[in-house]
DNA sequence: AGTGCGATTGACT
DNA sequence: GTCAATCGCACTA
């Protein structure tokens, strides 16, 4: 198979600062759309150009602070551009970004890269899938990464392993959705994509 | 201490 | 298209 991570010169990376966040959480799920997610391993880069997000912002009754901080969601709490990561249904870990000030539970759901360098090592970690594959949806977007608990609470905003980046290429027209999976508050259309992008998972379009 | 349930995925008809 | 695996956690008692 073809690695695209070494054929193609990856794009130059520029950290990104905590004030250049957008303040607001539907704001970030939709700035965050082209932008790129580095995890530095020891066995080298994992980076990804976001291509879906997700927002859950404050109020929101199918978010996860919605009822107060506990254990599991104490680090949505932590400022916007720390990560939180928790586990569904017994094996699959979602990567969010949080989003709002100290002490405010809300966050931005990453649910899709394009991968960018570390193929190898995400087909690896993902049991070899192919590259449409590596990290489209929540919880292979987090395995391809090597996202766990371990990554809980990480500053992506500071000089760490996990961070965030902008780079100079062109973002595709954004389009907007319901959200995937949920049970509760369904019709809010906070669900954000790269549109056309073969990276995106599930229909591109959703009405509501 | 027990119970029920997911911001999903992969296997299968 | 359908469906079950799987387990940490919130909730009830």
């Amino acid at each position: 198979m073809k690695r695209l991570g070494e054929t193609i010169p990856l794009p130059r990376l520029r950290r990104l600062r905590r004030t250049e966040l957008p303040v607001d959480t539907v704001e970030l799920a939709r700035y965050l759309i082209g932008k790129v997610v580095v995890h530095d391993t020891d066995d080298g880069r994992l980076s990804g150009r976001i291509v879906e997000t997700e927002a859950y912002p404050v109020g929101d009754s199918a978010g996860h602070a919605f009822r107060g901080e506990t254990r599991r969601n104490a680090s949505l709490f932590l400022g916007r551009g720390h990560a939180y990561v928790y586990l569904t249904y017994g094996s699959s870990f979602m990567l969010n970004v949080t989003s709002e000030a100290v002490g405010v539970g809300a966050g931005v759901l990453l649910r899709a890269l394009e991968p960018l360098a570390g193929i190898d090592q995400m087909q690896r970690l993902r049991g070899a899938a192919g590259l449409l594959d590596l990290a489209r949806g929540p919880g292979r977007l987090a395995q391809a990464m090597r996202i766990d608990f371990t990554q809980d609470g990480l500053d992506l905003c500071a000089a760490g392993p996990l961070w965030l980046a902008t780079t100079q290429s062109k973002t595709g027209a954004i389009g907007e959705s319901v959200r995937i999976g949920l049970t509760r508050n369904v019709d809010r259309k906070l669900r954000f994509y790269e549109r056309g992008n073969s990276y995106v998972s599930g229909p591109k379009r959703l009405s509501g």
